[in-house]
DNA sequence: TTTACGATTAACT
DNA sequence: GTTAATCGTAAAG
């Protein structure tokens, strides 16, 4: 075997301190979990500070608080009246910069999450923020709490992931900044890239 | 108080 | 490809 050849060395946890792009490229692979339930991210979105697609861009309010609270918040919010969507907070407190989790590849808990969605298969399973957030059990009882806190868990992958980018979904302003990140040749994806 | 609109999904044609 | 569902939020009046 070569010895010349460093371990492949992850990061022990993404640091959520670094800008919302870094952190949602680097959130890839990772195998997110709540209550035991969930399976590998392979989609998120940034939303930074300045940017007009975000949540946070007019300040803050009664739904979007929890983007200002320090990294590593989750924000937790209702999309079109029905679906819930599941956010981490990165940078520092204060300024609402967030990354929206979009798609997962479930690896724990399937059938748990085929119940929850009312779905057999499993490319429909965590396809889509809505999806993923009924499958993973989260609501807005989860809004404002630590990632790094029961029921999360949140697993480095032990492999290094091709990450590709493109735009974000859904966004009527600030279309132009390519800040989809997904996991490469993934077949869970909420839509190709 | 009123109104317009989503960081979506599922079910259509 | 198109559209209905569905309702909290926030901007406007």
């Amino acid at each position: 075997m070569s010895s010349t050849r460093p371990r492949l060395r992850c990061a022990d946890l993404v640091n959520f301190s670094a800008p919302p792009v870094a952190v949602a490229q680097a959130l890839i692979g990772y195998t997110l979990l709540v209550d035991g339930v969930g399976g590998r991210i392979v989609e998120t979105e940034a939303y930074d500070v300045d940017d007009e697609a975000s949540h946070s861009f007019r300040g803050m309010t009664p739904r979007n608080g929890a983007m200002f609270g320090p990294p590593g918040t989750t924000y937790v919010y209702r999309s079109y009246g029905l679906h819930w969507c599941f956010n981490f907070v990165c940078r520092e407190a204060g300024h609402g910069a967030a990354v929206l989790l979009r798609a997962i590849e479930p690896t724990h808990g399937i059938e748990v999450m085929r119940a929850r969605r009312r779905v057999e298969s499993l490319r429909n399973l965590c396809s889509g923020p809505g999806k993923l957030a009924q499958a993973l059990g989260i609501t807005g009882a989860l809004d404002h709490r630590r990632i790094d806190a029961p029921p999360f868990v949140l697993v480095p992958p032990d492999v290094a992931s091709v990450v590709n980018c493109g735009a974000r979904i859904g966004i009527s302003k600030a279309q132009h900044l390519p800040w989809r990140f997904t996991l490469s040749e993934s077949d869970f994806l909420s839509k190709r890239l």
